[in-house]
DNA sequence: GCGCCGGACTATCAAATGTTAGCGCGCGCG
DNA sequence: CGCGCGCGCTAACATTTGATAGTCCGGCGC
């Protein structure tokens, strides 16, 4: 059950069975969220994390005038709010974009994890710095690359991190997100984000429909968004 | 000397004296850098982190069309490269701004503080948490608050950040970079750069002379930028 | 089967942002 | 002392992006 999460911190480095028992005994409960619902609100103070088994799911911060922003995309096998073990504050909501299956982790257990198991600990660090390293990824992309490379770029990243967990079927993912949804992450008001869209289907390099987006030549999406996958740290060495 | 280090880790929990002795074991040699030089080249991997003692120095990557986009700033007490002791390959680059005096830590050493001190361990990681949580604050400025407030915000940031580690002065602090670096934070031309500090200078809420920032109305420059330092963690608080 | 509704998509115009070019000031250097 | 140069600043024009207002289509409830 807790396959995603062994595939997602086993590609770092190599996870024992101790290790993986005593991940399988951080967790208590599991739950359900229908597509809108908030897995975490914001402004909340948590006693536990939250790690999806399925379904995708976002974080994102709303502003005075209405306006959201997405600031991360998760999917199975991430650990959405592992943070808020150390952060305690939510400074920000967590949604599900698709129905979401998770399963919670208590915050108690995880302190005992840093207090007995320093390689796991270093494993579940290495988990919230590769968030990091996306969120800069994304920076460079909102700041500095035309909007259909930020797109592009976008894709070669969630195609890459679904494939780790096997969630990937051929070249094609399932993307279940809206166009409204997506320029909530790019940063763009609707029809500007239809129109992005439309250029790179219209490149040729990718066909999406049904909310199924297919990578006809992943050499030239490549090649669009400069897309250079180190930053998501999957070279299995001794963390 | 590692006083503005035990400032910024010590302002979410207290430090203990054992604590503040074992990360004064960590650091070796100190270092000084010229402005413009690079405390750390992309693509390189490291056996030691850099703290910085003295200093402003940014994180950076550069795209193939020349464009540059700043990830992060940095202060004194700030471990620029902390991540790097678990992500091992750097995917970015890391530039002083201004002449930068800084110390280095070996990774072994932090290794070994994984080891032994989880409480320790849990701060250096709230460190890079912090980092995690500024930079899904830049990723809402850049994607849906309007440049005037983004660069409100990010002052509001900076200042709140520079005064942990007592290095303002009233309601001014000193911000070392030019109009061009400054456009490479926010991912806009030096040209629209310029308008949007005009326009942030004209409507009287700060004045900013010889890279000197003087907030003049904290409180409007805190509406303009909605700032809320929730994301900062500075409550002291067990962790 | 009909009508409503959300989401993809388009057109048109307005506003924000980028590009290119150039001016002027202060400062370090020959 | 004069010259070059980095940097702040501006002007004019081009391009990108947003706002507003639709159309069209498919699913779903009645």
């Amino acid at each position: 059950m807790l396959e995603s999460l062994f595939l997602n911190l086993g590609q770092h480095d190599s996870l024992s069975d101790e290790e993986k028992a005593l991940l399988g005994g951080l967790m208590s409960a599991e739950r359900d969220f229908a597509v809108g619902q908030d897995i975490v609100s914001s402004g909340s103070r948590l006693t536990h994390s939250t790690l999806i088994l399925d379904g995708l799911a976002a974080r994102y911060k709303v502003l005075a005038d209405g306006g959201r922003q997405i600031t991360s995309l998760h999917v199975p096998g991430d650990f959405v709010d592992l943070y808020a073990f150390l952060l305690k504050t939510m400074d920000h909501g967590i949604t599900a974009l698709s129905p979401c299956h998770v399963i919670i982790a208590d915050h108690s257990k995880l302190r005992s994890i840093t207090e007995k198991a320093p390689h796991l600990t270093r494993l579940l660090w290495l988990d919230t710095l590769v968030d990091g390293a996306i969120h800069r990824e994304w920076i460079v992309a909102m700041g500095r690359r035309s909007k259909v490379s930020h797109l592009a770029h976008l894709l070669c990243e969630l195609f890459v991190r679904l494939q780790v967990v096997r969630r990937t079927n051929g070249m094609s993912f399932h993307l279940p997100v809206s166009q409204a949804e997506l320029a909530d992450v790019l940063g763009l008001s609707v029809v500007h984000m239809n129109r992005v869209i439309s250029a790179l289907r219209n490149s040729g390099v990718i066909s999406w429909a049904n909310h199924t987006v297919t990578i006809l030549d992943w050499h030239k999406l490549q090649d669009i968004a400069e897309f250079d996958p180190t930053y998501l740290s999957m070279a299995r060495e001794p963390r």
